[in-house]
DNA sequence: ACATTTCATCGTACTTTTACGATAGAGATA
DNA sequence: TATCTCTATCGTAAAAGTACGATGAAATGT
């Protein structure tokens, strides 16, 4: 809508809006997890499961590591520690 | 998903993923507003603002109260506590 | 009574999201 | 080298979200 404030707020809610992305984070909060992992876990596709780790990598909430063939995922906490910070102060 | 924490805490983010019902939300902060109040501020047309209402009452973040043709929306200020309280908990 | 204001809803067009199978590339392994 | 594993991406189909004008219903004003 024009204001850079809400614009930003919305999209990272908006990375958190569907319930597969949601587990995604509590399945990283404890271990790092290859997508491989996920897979096995989410009752989703490999490449949905792809999907959806890209739209968290792209909010900043998870960044990937390769190694060999494998890519391990972990969370930003520093980037969830923000967001939560944010909600918190919230004019709203 | 299937689990019914994620299910439900992912569609009060979908509400919240869109920048105009953001706005909404913070013009409520500071009066209750009659939809054309808000029609007037937003570049949106008055159906999609309606539309955008009625999302953010059905997530329980507003309500709208009838007086003669006109309906005053105001926050629901529970609802947004509850809210930040719960991303404050979040196991993530 | 008639016109006006206010808002929700309908119908519609367009875009985005979600999901999947198939495929390709990059690295490990035999 | 050939094969296998792992994951990102492509192509695609179906569903959901977003936006608008038009319309309708209900209360108010003339």
């Amino acid at each position: 809508m024009g204001n850079v404030k809400t614009d930003e707020l919305s999209k990272k809610f908006k990375a958190l809006s569907h319930p597969a992305r949601l587990e995604i984070l509590e399945l990283l909060k404890d271990n790092a997890c290859i997508c491989g992992d996920i897979v096995d876990v989410l009752p989703l596709a490999q490449a949905t499961v792809s999907q959806h780790l890209k739209v968290l990598k792209e909010a900043g909430f998870i960044f990937g590591e390769e190694s060999g063939t494998k890519v391990c995922y972990m969370l930003n906490r520093k980037a969830l520690d923000d967001f939560k910070k944010e909600v918190q102060l919230l004019k709203i």
